[in-house]
DNA sequence: CAAATATACATAAGATTCTAATGCATTTGG
DNA sequence: CCAAATGCATTAGAATCTTATGTATATTTG
């Protein structure tokens, strides 16, 4: 990771409710290569924080799960239930207000449209 | 604190070096206060999180400090070493670009300038 | 003028959320 | 054929917070 790991602490739920948010069914493996992809590299999800973390939002009923096998090797998709829309809009406000907080309390210039 | 506190996680040692860089000296309650002032009290900094952090950042040779005396209560001042005017910009560059990846990867609206 | 609030430092227990390591099994590519 | 990739999962330990507690002085307010 290019960014010291702990600034990624608190964004590992939205990441993911807005990946599913977008293609309707994900799995976990594909997730991870997902945002390697879209950050370049700059962003790896580890798997022992990836799991954890799926299996907290099929807890709280956030994404419903099913079970496909490709050969005879598993693959659990997950999508987003009509909870865990609401629960993206939510996070994804949060955290955008929150990056606007941080960008004007540490005067970050942007290469940003 | 409006955000969920685990995104506020990995930004505190940034925000108090910023703050350090753009006033010279400053104590620690006076850190609380400022940044409670200038994200109008969208981030309150406990006094559980500041003083390691604070101690740290001296271990570190990061900060010097100076104590003073207010009648009979004390007051400790810290200011960026050369070090820390270094590691400043350094962990400011980090944020930045981390905030750009997210708001790329959410495809967040923000309000950069 | 007494009591509440604000100022000012500090530490400790516990919660949360991650990384790194480990484990198991299947499939693909050179 | 065998290394790398795919795909799931758990656990120990690290890092970084919150909440609670402790101590003391100064100021404001009813």
């Amino acid at each position: 990771m290019t960014y010291s790991p702990e600034l990624l602490k608190g964004t590992l739920k939205t990441i993911i409710l807005k990946l599913l948010a977008d293609n309707k069914k994900m799995y976990g493996y594909e997730i991870t290569q997902k945002v390697k992809e879209l950050t370049r590299d700059k962003i790896q999800i580890t798997e022992g924080a990836l799991y954890p973390t799926l299996h907290a939002l099929e807890t709280d009923r956030l994404v419903t799960t099913q079970t496909e096998y490709i050969g005879k090797r598993v693959r659990k998709y997950y999508s987003l239930s009509v909870a865990g829309k609401a629960k993206t809009k939510e996070k994804l406000n949060e955290i955008t207000e929150f990056i606007n907080t941080m960008v004007f309390l540490l005067d970050i210039k942007s290469k940003m449209a």
